[in-house]
DNA sequence: GCCGTTTTCGGCCCGACTGTTTTCAGTCG
């Protein structure tokens, strides 16, 4: 059976909608034709299946923002490796003025304005321009637009490989936001109480700035204490409103004072997502209600309702309440309508840990320490997985070494009260998908786990098939970080997730959520997706030291805003019942 | 360009800030 031709990755196809919703906006075109290009690159990045086969069986119109032109579309990208419009504006645009239209304090219009009227066509002509003065001699354009133009231009040029501002990780932006939280109290005096909002309260993967919800009795003091944090390097505005400015890591930083009414409202507001929002507005417009930040305005009463809780906004609304995770405009708006959402994984749930290293391999406690630092944090169980025999850093456990291991495991397990220690391995898959230990040795242990750590390179159909033939070995009792992906610094390996989440579903294999916060892999999109395919999902710190066994709490994020519930997650059950699960797989 | 308790046309979230303007356009979140 012929394999299909390998097509454009989502990646691909979101990217070139990207572009053409840049050249449309260049081109003037209406700005809900631009939004809705940008929409349908949201949803292409997100899809969870590739968008090019869907596209080929007429079924991408099943993607919210994606319709019939755009299906259109998409083919023509695959077949002829462009798009016409695309094309078209190309020669009517230089390819600079895009980047243009990027930098802060510019956009489309003035972009347009300056090919028009200077011949301006890249950001090496604006700057000539800006040190000419020739931007004060449009119309509309001064002194002071020149003097930002140039600190953006220089911004950008700073930067590594000219792209987007950086992003930070989540775990990094908690602690700099819980800091400023804590000062921002302290300064504040009694009565201050402040929250993180944003994409730290959604628990996205990474941050790009910090959103902070305050309310005091002293607005004006608090707003100026925010100069005084050491975490802070500079304020660019303080009022009694709240304060902005940026840490010295250089992550801005936005606090915003709230009237207790209204508390509900605001924090609503800057929790976004922006997608969210402006959906849930849309959906409020239509039955004569208008949101913003400060209240709910009724067109039929023409009064403002305003609001001290979040779960007042939702409910007024004709919602029910929509945790943070949750709010990415991914369908979440229409299950709160209907009663549909789901009841939401949490910590607490968590019964054991089923990743875990010693200084067996690479990590760097033994395993007693791991085991009491596991019972400490209230777990009933935990594997101990050290990598295997072939792992190539220096570190990998021979099988005379996994025997005396599995050994020291059972006598640890026997000395230690109220607490299971689970004989385990991280084995690597080969690139054949075949396994580095014996099957006589997988037998003896209590929890297999396989995982990709070489030959990232392979071609999508190999690597699909390496991984399904893992996930098809009966000894294997889960899939570790299933992509590969490191959170802004590599791309997941290419592998059809499909097929894999298919193979998975049918062998009772589990797919885990590797919680480390530079992983997060699956990651919340795809972990979804496996859980609707039917697959067990397992989440794991993959500590290397005691302390990182608190990096659940990013696996949990992560199955949150992948919807899952307490039943999707394997270890939210006793080791009991795990293993009667694992013993029925293996048949 | 999408989409439907305004359903195949005509709408499409809301407000703040900045800089350049005498009342507002452009940009941003």
């Amino acid at each position: 059976m012929p394999v299909a031709e390998p097509e454009l990755s989502n990646t691909a196809i979101a990217e070139a909608f990207e572009e053409l919703g840049d050249l449309y906006e260049l081109d003037g075109a209406i700005v809900h034709r631009v939004l809705a290009y940008r929409a349908a690159a949201k949803a292409v990045r997100e899809a969870s299946v590739s968008v090019a086969a869907l596209a080929r069986e007429g079924r991408a119109v099943e993607l919210a923002g994606i319709g019939r032109t755009l299906q259109e579309k998409i083919l023509t990208l695959l077949d002829t490796g462009t798009i016409p419009s695309a094309e078209r504006l190309r020669a009517k645009f230089p390819a600079g003025l895009i980047a243009i239209t990027h930098l802060p304090g510019l956009g489309p219009k003035r972009a347009r304005l300056l090919h028009s009227e200077l011949g301006i066509d890249s950001p090496h002509a604006l700057r000539e321009a800006v040190l000419g003065e020739r931007l004060r001699t449009v119309r509309g354009l001064g002194p002071k637009l020149e003097a930002s133009v140039l600190e953006a231009l220089d911004a950008m040029e700073s930067r590594p490989a000219g792209r987007a501002a950086p992003r930070i990780l989540l775990a990094r932006a908690i602690e700099i936001g819980e800091a400023l939280v804590a000062g921002l109290e302290r300064l504040g005096g009694t009565g201050t109480h402040v929250q993180l909002a944003g994409s730290i309260r959604r628990q996205a993967d990474t941050v790009k700035d910090i959103d902070l919800i305050a309310i005091t009795s002293r607005p004006t003091t608090l707003a100026k204490s925010l100069a005084k944090l050491e975490e802070i390097e500079r304020v660019t505005s303080a009022g009694k409103a709240g304060a902005k400015g940026r840490t010295h890591s250089g992550i801005g930083v936005d606090l915003r004072i709230a009237a207790p009414e209204q508390l509900g409202n605001l924090l609503q507001h800057f929790t976004g997502s922006g997608a969210h929002n402006a959906a849930l507005r849309e959906a409020a417009v239509r039955r004569g209600l208008h949101v913003s930040e400060y209240g709910i305005l009724d067109d039929a009463t023409g009064i403002s309702h305003t609001c001290r809780t979040e779960q007042e906004v939702y409910r007024h609304l004709g919602l029910d309440y929509i945790e943070p995770e949750l709010r990415e405009n991914r369908g979440e708006l229409e299950a709160a309508g209907s009663g549909a959402l789901p009841r939401l994984i949490c910590s607490e749930d968590i019964r054991g840990d089923l990743h875990s290293h010693t200084v067996a391999s690479d990590g760097h406690n033994t395993i007693d320490e791991m085991a009491l630092a596991a019972r400490e944090r209230g777990y009933d169980y935990l594997a101990i997985t050290d990598h295997s025999a072939t792992h190539g850093f220096g570190d990998a456990v021979s099988p005379e070494q996994l025997r005396r291991q599995i050994g020291m495991v059972r006598e640890s397990s026997e000395r230690i009260d109220g607490f299971e220690l689970l004989a385990g391995s991280e084995v690597n898959i080969l690139p054949d998908g075949s396994l580095d230990y014996e099957d006589e040795l997988l037998e003896q242990l209590d929890w297999v786990i396989a995982s990709v750590h070489t030959s990232f390179g392979m071609s999508e159909q190999a690597m699909t098939e390496r991984m399904i033939t893992a996930i098809e070995h009966p000894l294997v009792d889960a899939i570790g970080h299933p992509t590969g992906r490191l959170i802004e610094r590599r791309a997941p390996y290419q592998i059809d997730l499909d097929a894999v989440f298919a193979a998975a579903a049918r062998t009772g294999t589990m797919l885990e959520i590797n919680a480390n916060p530079d992983r997060r892999d699956l990651s919340d999109v795809n972990a979804r997706a496996a859980a609707r395919a039917g697959v067990l999902i397992v989440i794991d710190s993959d500590a290397h030291r005691t302390s990182t066994l608190q990096n659940m709490r990013w696996g949990v994020a992560t199955a949150r805003r992948a919807w899952l519930t307490k039943e999707q997650v394997a270890n939210t059950r006793s080791w009991r019942q795990l293993r009667e699960l694992r013993q029925q797989a293996r048949k």
